[in-house]
DNA sequence: GTTTCAATAT
DNA sequence: AATATTGAAA
């Protein structure tokens, strides 16, 4: 890709090559982790970084996916660094990795119910709500699946609401439990708004919801999707992007540097917001004793008191 | 061509 | 069960 080859180049061809410490990482991401497991390749044998202390599951970002996908190896320190002085490779080898799933937190979840709550259920589709969500790494397909699980429970939530006793899990059968499922936390986590249950979204008529969020005057599409390819974002979405760029450009891990040097162990999936608070929780399992279970501690978080809201990205910080 | 949405796969 | 991926329809 360099035009300023030596007539003799291919004389020292060996020279342009990586070390091979920088070529294993890749390897790991070019199998699946079952073929990996298969072949008895130990590209991937312990996900687990500090057994001995809790990393407090109470905490708010480090929900490690118990089997997610690519691990980082921690004994590679100079893994995907690359792009050396030579800059043979310059950026984002990484585009084709496979990002880790993504695991939805109260946190995530809130805003993600804030954004829908926000546009209107009418408006409220994968691209624009993950253009509200401003959440680094967040993929469309992210929101959309969300979306698609979200829309079922508020059907659900509709039809206990309206016609049956039954419980929010939809066993018509089934006893009104609380229901066996994380799901049920989950939603239960963020306060759905009235109007989703009734169907109708929350035009300029509407009444004041307790929902005035993020983003002082509410962006219409009009308002979001216009401005170069770059995609439409309002001032302060932009102002978000732009210090971590990605987004668009994402996909892999272009904070790379950080993520297998520094912190070789952090799961490269949870989230994590860029202040240093600490629920920091007696040994016992992080148990909150809020109603929901949940401590929001991010409700406040999320929006800096001066207004600012606060990055919310899906990699690995110096959060500690 | 892009995005949404429902179905389906992992 | 939770999220990802797919494919048809908008």
């Amino acid at each position: 890709m360099r035009e300023e080859e030596e007539p003799s180049w291919f004389a020292r061809w060996e020279e342009q090559l990586p070390p091979p410490e920088e070529l294993t990482p890749l390897s790991q991401s070019l199998i699946t982790p079952d073929l990996a497991l298969a072949f008895d390749i130990p590209a991937v044998p312990n996900p687990n970084p500090t057994p001995g202390s809790n990393p407090s599951p109470g905490s708010l970002h480090t929900h490690l996916t118990p089997s997610s996908g690519p691990h980082f190896d921690p004994s590679d320190p100079s893994a995907g660094a690359s792009s050396g002085p030579h800059g043979g490779c310059p950026d984002e080898p990484a585009r084709t990795l496979k990002r880790p799933r993504l695991v939805w937190t109260p946190q995530l979840h809130k805003r993600f119910v804030d954004a829908v709550a926000h546009l209107g259920i009418k408006n409220a589709v994968p691209k624009t709500i993950m253009q509200l969500m401003s959440v680094d790494g967040l993929t469309r397909e992210n929101v959309a699946s969300h979306l698609q699980k979200y829309r079922l429970y508020l059907k659900r939530m509709q039809g206990i609401s309206n016609g049956g006793g039954s419980s929010p899990s939809g066993n018509g059968s089934g006893p009104l439990s609380a229901s066996d499922a994380d799901t049920e936390r989950l939603f239960a986590s963020a306060p759905v708004p009235h109007h989703f249950l009734t169907g109708r979204s929350p035009g300029p008529t509407a009444a004041p919801d307790p929902y005035m969020p993020f983003v002082p005057a509410v962006p219409t599409m009009s308002t979001l999707q216009h401005h170069h390819q770059q995609m439409g974002l309002n001032h302060h979405q932009f102002y978000n992007q732009q210090r971590s760029n990605a987004l668009g450009q994402f996909n892999g891990f272009d904070h790379h540097g950080f993520l297998t040097r520094s912190m070789p162990a952090q799961p490269p999936q949870a989230i994590s917001m860029h202040h240093h608070h600490r629920m920091v929780g007696p040994a016992g399992i992080g148990i909150m004793p809020s109603g929901n279970g949940y401590m929001d501690e991010l409700d406040m978080g999320a929006r800096g008191a001066g207004g600012a809201r606060r990055e919310l990205t899906l990699f690995p910080t110096g959060d500690h």
